[in-house]
DNA sequence: TTGATTGTTACCGG
DNA sequence: TCCGGTAACAATCA
């Protein structure tokens, strides 16, 4: 389910709608109960999403990691609080709002070293202010790997998942196979700064939307659902109207233009 | 019931 | 050390 915006986004309207009163957090199904006693009764401050992960920031110095991974999923509740769907992992309260937590790779209260070792391994993210272009150019430029694997490895830039990494080539004419040294400086700094301007849509309409770079700033209409996407499970090139060829990449689906992207 | 999935980690071999 | 491949884990839905 998510990449980096989606991410982004939850720590955005999380922060909003939690942040600054006492909650409440419990387990209904009896997993993370030590979490929930460590959480429950304290105010929560901040939310900070790096790449696909979050970081709960709460009173007493706790922290608490979230990754969704695969199937993690976030319900937003309004009283009469609903029973829990599924295996909820985690039920936040506040008087407002509620939430439920299913499914996610990761949720534990972890100590301010952990937190740091987690972020060490996290490379630049394109949304966040730090994000650092050189340490991409330094990861991208120097590996003899293919940069449709490179994409997808959270230590070179986090937040990318498998929908923008096939979205992202194609926008920009480059073949998945590529190795990452033989890409020069200009096409890596396309990458990021297109990377960045797409996750910043998808935050902000909450869902991917990839455009035509001749369809940006045309009316609303031309940007329908049907548009969203140009090459991830697409039939055809949007461009040229070549099929799509896919094939396992770094272990998942990967989708280009043959004829749009040269090897 | 089967297959697929907007993810990550650990481990092994070259 | 780098890099690819495989398995394991998580949960849901068509």
């Amino acid at each position: 389910m998510p990449e980096g915006h989606t991410i982004h986004r939850l720590a955005r309207d999380h922060h909003r709608d939690f942040a600054g009163e006492r909650l409440t957090v419990s387990s209904p199904q009896g997993r993370f109960v030590d979490g929930a006693k460590l959480l429950t009764g304290r105010t929560l401050k901040s939310v900070e999403a790096h790449g696909k992960h979050l970081f709960y920031n709460w009173s007493a110095g706790k922290t608490l990691h979230v990754h969704l991974g695969l199937y993690g999923k976030f319900r937003l509740h309004r009283p009469p609080i609903p029973e829990p769907r599924g295996q909820v992992r985690l039920r936040v309260v506040g008087s407002e709002k509620a939430f439920d937590l299913n499914g996610p790779n990761t949720c534990r209260v972890i100590t301010a070293k952990e937190r740091a070792a987690v972020q060490a391994r996290l490379g630049a993210d394109p949304l966040r202010d730090d994000g650092d272009f050189e340490q991409v150019w330094s990861r991208i430029g120097s590996s003899r790997a293919a940069i449709g694997t490179l994409l997808l490895n959270q230590s070179v830039i986090a937040g990318v998942g498998n929908i923008y990494r096939s979205e992202v080539l194609h926008l920009l004419g480059i073949h998945p196979e590529t190795p990452g040294q033989s890409l020069d400086r200009q096409q890596i700094n396309s990458l990021w700064s297109e990377l960045k301007a797409l996750l910043e849509i998808g935050v902000k309409y909450n869902r991917i939307i990839i455009a035509e770079p001749s369809e940006i700033g045309k009316p609303r209409s031309r940007m329908n659902r049907d548009e969203r996407l140009l090459v991830y499970k697409q039939p055809v090139c949007s461009r040229c109207d070549t099929e799509i060829e896919d094939w396992l990449l770094g272990g998942r689906r990967v989708f280009a233009c043959p004829k749009c992207q040269l090897r």
